[in-house]
DNA sequence: ACCTGAACACCGTTCAAGT
DNA sequence: ACCTGAACACCGTTCAAGT
């Protein structure tokens, strides 16, 4: 009476094919090979599919990836923002943002910086990080550029992350590539190159973690430093907008 | 005498293969049609040849990309310092740092992110960087790290530009993704986004020129207001590097 | 020695044809 | 109505075969 059970002891339970089943499926390839990994074909093949079949519930590969970054946001824990540990909350939020993009789903921060993300679950990241910054003190304007620089930087620091895991197949390869960044700043040509000659040290210098922290504090601190009103009313340089970069918004 | 002058009409001097000749045509195609249109089959048309000859002078598609942003790099002009102006000189040098990598060769920052760049090019690009940073006052931790972040600002920001253009086939889709991000931001749900509704007009202000200029200010005078001394040479936390993120690099 | 045609193992996407 | 086999127009890379 029960539907028919050929052979269903492969798969604890194939579930149906449907918008939700796919993200979920794209999720599982990219967390264990990366987000590289994840091809509409590949995908399909888990699903025990054909590539034409995800067509029906996604628009396309790039819907899928804005599926897939919007799904992953939904991963990252938010912390009630508690005004007394602002910048404390601010730091562990942004890790775990890190960790989300570069550890669980590698290669998910190309995915973030290659479009503005609106969805849900990457508002709530972003009310969050912007509640934090009010508790800090800053004002609209100063948290909403915090908003923009600090999303590009812990987005940058996760793409770096990912490019050193993602040929993790050979860990010889990474500290070939360590061997060789390290060699061009410290050993760079004085006489071509006084300055990085001379601070090759302290830019080599300093495990990940650290850096990652003192990058959000500079920027934390800049912003309160940083006289900004008045600054965004002045009017666009007097000779057309084509003179300045980046241009401003077409159409206003 | 001369060699046979079969229709070399077409082509004004049809130049050898050569590992130069095959990255400048691999540049005329990103300036004109961005990089992500510079694959190894549409560069050996563009060269009258097979794709297969072209990997007797580069390695694969990953090293002509280095080459190409490598050579591009030699295209960003690099005043001497000037101690007095060192800060309007770092303006501009980011500035056309960004222009190369989104106006002059759209697509060519995502290159320039996805692998720490050492070629003697971009050595010249650093040490002016470096060199600017320690005019204005920066301790050599400070400087150091401004390059760092000063690099990943322009990058991304180079990166959502040539975003924004890249489908510039279509004038209006870039008018609508505007639109989309405007509604996102300043008709949020206050109930849910109180602080994004609340700043949402704050975070949609402003030109990219001004923005991105503030932007920079920021980390400039974030990099004066941290104190460094001392943080990076704390040792890492107790408990195994695998803690924390970004972790340490491999190997020590 | 230098070059390359043809093949291999992949892509994303479409559409006519099936159930 | 829902699904998909097979095809189309691409990729990067390799290698045996040509000059």
């Amino acid at each position: 009476m029960a539907t028919t059970p050929r052979s269903r002891r492969d798969r604890p339970a194939k579930p149906a094919l449907s918008r939700e089943a796919i993200v979920a499926a794209a999720l599982e390839i990219a967390a264990e090979e990366g987000v590289e990994a994840v091809t509409m074909r590949r995908l399909a093949q888990a699903l025990d599919t054909g590539p034409a079949s995800l067509y029906v519930y996604v628009a396309g590969r790039e819907a899928l990836e804005e599926l897939m970054l919007e799904t992953a946001a939904g991963e990252v824990e938010v912390e009630e923002t508690d005004p007394e540990r602002w910048r404390e909350q601010l730091h562990s939020l942004l890790e775990r943002m890190g960790r989300m993009m570069s550890e669980r789903y590698p290669g998910m921060a190309k995915l973030g910086m290659a479009r503005i993300p609106v969805g849900d679950n990457v508002m709530r990241i972003t009310e969050s990080m912007l509640s934090l910054l009010k508790a800090g003190g800053a004002s609209d304007q100063a948290a909403a550029y915090a908003g923009d620089i600090l999303s590009m930087y812990v987005g940058a620091i996760a793409y770096e992350q990912s490019l050193y895991a993602q040929p993790a197949d050979d860990p010889e390869a990474i500290g070939a590539e360590h061997e060789r960044i390290h060699r061009a700043f410290v050993a760079a040509d004085p006489g071509r190159y006084p300055t990085v000659a001379a601070l090759g040290p302290a830019m080599v210098r300093g495990d990940g973690h650290e850096r990652f922290r003192l990058g959000i504090d500079v920027i934390i601190n800049g912003l309160i430093a940083t006289p900004m009103d008045g600054r965004l009313s002045e009017p666009p340089a007097a000779l057309g907008d084509e003179e300045v970069w980046p241009p401003d918004a077409p159409k206003g």
